[in-house]
RNA sequence: GGGCGGUUAGCUCAGUGGUUAGAGCACUACCCUUACAAGGUAGGGGCCGCAGGUUCAAAUCCUGCACCGCCUACCA
């Protein structure tokens, strides 16, 4: 074994053997009780960023934890077909060579798609597996599998059948770059500094009246003026006809409750057909409904002179020509939200248009159900009231996309004017007339249509197959808050309705990885961290411990640039105690080492370290159960570094009996490592594995993989005396080394030492080996001895040439100051009637034994000044 | 406007009412002691954002305030 951990060696070595042993395939005809995760699907268009990683790193310990706890755990992997961001990408691919989709049409472009994906697809899936994502590969699925596309028009047709889905003219968003429709969750809003324009609208009869916008060149599409008809400056206009400028088109002044007296004039501008508000005032008003722009967000004829102008052109043109006419009174600075595109960051358009939509109410009242009864549980459980605001609120979903990448919309018109035709297989004729002039919907659906089916059409759905019995529904749900309204929601709603079970019982939102600043990674900020270019160079193992280590329950981590040093440092450090105990083994000769069966007869710092490994295995449960799963690794952490490494380990080295370090030591040593690899498995798989390998040929192991071994269980094992023992033994060591630094005598440098208590020749043997001590001695006083006094005894300690001595009895006057304020503040405690009537028996017990404890304190610090003073006489 | 989270060591963060508030990194001093310098030993460094309150007891619970971040909403 290599002096340093080289995980590139490892790694990919590992990861190859675990997928040939099929350690990660689930088989049904062998079920144990089940575990069950769905990923969270990555877009084929995805390269693995750091919210990915610690999203699938957490997926992974999970996983691993369950599968070793002997449950048939199952993670299925996949990705998402991801509409808008694939088909702009191929775009982007097909434009370097100069080809738009236009010119080579629908059908010819989704070739290229397929062939896309068939080349760059599976990028991200690659980089799990360098992550070391346990998934199971041969349950591998994407949302345009054949199987997936056909889950996707039996739910669409179900819903439509039972009227949940509908087509319906409305407002929505319109993306004019990306020239589709996107849903209200996948708008963008951001504060923008923006002005506020004040125009006056000519009255038919003479006069003005005066609106405010943001957006000027929507006047062009304005059918009203609406003011409130509490509003005492408009009350005698209401009526009253407004000749609009540029277009010339007659439009009346109505009332309505909606508008609000205070803000610009208190006139409003109606644009039914491009503002959402508008277009519901329009709607109780019987308002004409007047486009202006066209899907390129260029303006159309009914904008006269403007048309064809671009909308931004357009408003700057309006704008002049309104000072031009006098008609603009002002513009203001105004800060307000604009909504972006998030696939292409175009600002969005509200445009009037004909949709395909889903009813929502229905299905989120059970969705609502489930989480209000407890039955659907969120981690942390703040997140449950997001997700219930949000689908008390919700509103309609707009599903189809004008997009050609996709699950096309199962829906054909007849040029008869019969009814659409729902139908799953494509059709020829029209069941209604027998016409064969059909033509089916151009549209695609959302992406989302096809990934909130996610947790159940991976297993086949709607065909009634043996994963499906078996593993829905899955138990845990591991993502960010980002997607919870999107996703999470949406497949609780899919999953009752189809399933009529929730798809999953816990909802683990973890937190948003962020840069030092707090803000989110972004290529264009160029803050990002490459989690490939981390396990490049230092290991998915330090990528996974430093960021899981760093991550508390839900909250949002902020990484700054040498986060990695944690993990990359401790999977070092257990490679060098793994070496170190392998090279025992290998000094000794031994072979099928089995751990201790009894250990009645074995010293004290063997029991002790038995003791605190059953209490970190306890720990670590109890962490892991709770989804702590930072508490657990830095519990760990501590107690393999400081308590194995540190001190046990050490410690091991002191022995010279052959009988006891071959029977005992070595078995204990062994014990010790192995557990702790099975816990820290989860957490950092590659290198407990490969050290697993190394010990195959010493150890009796229980399986040939660590992946598959059993999950350790707490034994209950403890003792105080032992605790107490080595408590004693390292006040000693450490009161030791801490006086010879202070005087400046190296750590090697061997001294003399004094001690009043007994001490049995093993204590004296690892006292003189980690605190370099030449003998130890019956404690006497002489000049020459420097004494502290500890709870335990008198300690002296044999040097020459004391540097400065006085600096010594200032430490200890200091300390007894500082002690003698607690000391007070526990005494006055206890006199407290208060506090003793009030506070648990334990409590006011462990304040007493503390008194106690100072006052020996503050005596053996006195004691130590009195020598000191006696010494400097 | 509403909601949520945060504010603890120089930096990034733990701390789920009960000792004298912790970790990693950075810093200081001494050590290349044959597992590990990606290391060892010892150490320095905190009005726990501010102001009140509840409690025998508050970093922890409550109220208000300030600042930072996020999410949401039809003030055009």
């Amino acid at each position: 074994m290599e002096t340093k951990y080289n995980p590139k060696e490892v790694e990919e070595k590992i990861y190859k053997i675990w997928e040939e042993s099929g350690y990660f395939y689930v088989k049904t005809n062998d079920m144990k009780e089940k575990y069950v995760i769905v990923i969270p699907p990555p877009n084929i268009t995805g390269f693995l960023h750091m919210g990915h990683a610690l999203n699938n790193t957490i997926q992974d310990i999970l996983i691993r934890w369950k599968r070793m706890s002997n449950f048939s755990a199952l993670w299925v992997p996949g990705t998402d077909h991801a509409g808008i961001a694939t088909q702009n990408v191929v775009e982007k691919e097909l434009l370097k060579k100069g080809i738009t989709r236009k010119q080579i049409g629908r059908e010819k472009f989704i070739e290229e798609v397929w062939k896309w994906k068939e080349k760059y697809g599976s990028r991200i899936i690659y980089q799990l597996k360098k992550l070391g994502a346990s998934c199971d590969w041969t349950r591998i699925r994407f949302t345009m599998d054949q199987t997936l596309s056909n889950a996707v028009k039996e739910c669409f047709i179900r819903l439509y059948k039972k009227g949940l889905i509908y087509k319906g003219k409305k407002i929505i968003n319109w993306c004019p770059r990306c020239e589709t429709a996107l849903s209200d969750e996948e708008v963008e809003y951001m504060d923008e500094q923006s002005q506020l324009f004040y125009i006056k609208y000519p009255l038919l009869k003479g006069g003005y009246i005066e609106v405010a916008t943001t957006r000027p060149e929507t006047m062009l599409g304005d059918t009203a003026v609406a003011v409130n008809p509490e509003d005492k400056r408009y009350k005698n206009l209401i009526g009253e006809k407004v000749k609009l400028p540029f277009v010339e088109r007659i439009i009346p002044i109505i009332a309505d409750q909606k508008v609000d007296i205070e803000f610009g004039t208190g006139a409003v501008k109606i644009t039914p057909s491009h503002d959402p508000n508008d277009f519901e005032i329009a709607q109780k008003h019987n308002l004409e409904f007047v486009l202006i722009m066209n899907e390129d967000g260029t303006m159309n004829e009914n904008a006269g002179k403007f048309s064809k102008l671009d909308r931004f052109e357009c408003r700057k043109l309006i704008v002049e020509e309104l000072k031009k006419l006098g008609l603009l009174s002002k513009i203001e600075p105004y800060i307000n939200r604009v909504g972006h595109c998030y696939r292409c960051d175009t600002i969005i358009e509200p445009y009037l248009s004909t949709q395909w939509f889903v009813k929502m109410k229905p299905l989120a009242e059970p969705a609502i159900k489930v989480a209000e009864q407890g039955k659907l549980k969120f981690y942390p459980e703040r997140w449950k009231k997001v997700y219930l605001y949000w689908l008390y609120n919700v509103k309609d979903w707009c599903i189809s996309r004008q997009i050609w990448w996709g699950h096309r919309i199962p829906v054909w018109y007849c040029k008869n004017n019969c009814p659409p035709i729902v139908e799953k297989e494509d059709i020829k004729k029209c069941p209604n007339c027998g016409s064969e002039e059909l033509k089916r919907d151009e549209d695609v659906l959302d992406t989302w249509f096809s990934s909130w089916l996610w947790p159940f059409s991976v297993f086949g759905w709607p065909e009634k197959t043996k994963d499906l019995e078996i593993f829905y529904p899955t138990d845990t749900l591991v993502t960010a808050q980002e997607i919870l309204f999107f996703w999470v929601a949406r497949m609780v709603m899919a999953g009752l309705e189809f399933m009529g079970e929730i798809p999953f019982e816990n909802v683990y939102i973890h937190g948003t990885v962020r840069d030092s600043t707090g803000k989110k990674m972004s290529k264009s900020l160029g803050n990002v961290i490459d989690p490939v270019e981390i396990i490049d160079k230092y290991g998915a193992d330090s990528l996974r411990f430093s960021l899981i280590s760093l991550t508390a329950f839900g909250q949002d981590v902020f990484l700054p640039p040498d986060f990695y040093i944690k993990g990359r440092n401790f999977t070092n450090k257990i490679w060098n105690s793994a070496r170190y105990i392998l090279k025992r083994c290998e000094e000794l000769n031994l072979k099928n080492i089995s751990f201790l069966k009894n250990r009645e007869d074995i010293e004290f710092p063997e029991k002790w370290i038995l003791i605190k490994l059953d209490e970190i295995v306890e720990k670590t449960n109890k962490s892991l159960e709770k989804f702590y799963f930072n508490e657990g690794l830095n519990n760990l952490y501590s107690f393999y570094w400081h308590d194995f490494c540190d001190w046990y380990i050490e410690i091991s080295k002191v022995y010279k009996d052959v009988d006891y370090i071959k029977n005992i030591v070595i078995p204990v040593l062994c014990e010790v490592l192995i557990v702790s690899l099975k816990l820290l498995h989860p957490f950092i798989p590659f290198i407990t594995e490969q050290i697993w390998q190394n010990f195959r040929k010493y150890v009796n192991l229980e399986s040939e993989s660590i992946t598959i071994s059993k999950w350790p269980q707490s034994t209950n094992y403890y003792d105080q005396e032992t605790l107490n023992k080595f408590e004693r033994i390292k006040d000693i060591i450490i009161t030791i080394r801490d006086v010879k630094t202070r005087f400046k005598i190296p750590i090697e440098q061997n001294v003399e030492c004094f001690f009043s208590d007994e001490l049995n020749q093993l204590e004296k043997d690892i006292i003189k080996k980690l605190a370099g001590v030449k003998e130890i001695k019956k404690f006497y006083i002489e000049k020459d001895i420097f004494v502290r006094h500890l709870v335990w005894g008198g300690l002296g300690i044999s040097f020459s040439g004391i540097i400065d001595i006085s600096k010594e009895k200032e430490k200890r006057l200091k300390e007894i100051e500082k002690l003698k304020k607690i000391l007070l503040n526990i005494e006055n405690r206890l006199k407290n009637e208060e506090f003793i009537k009030k506070a648990p028996c334990e409590v006011i017990e462990k304040e007493k034994k503390k008194i106690v404890e100072l006052e020996e304190k503050i005596k053996n610090l006195q004691k130590d000044i009195e020598f000191i003073e006696r010494r400097s006489e």
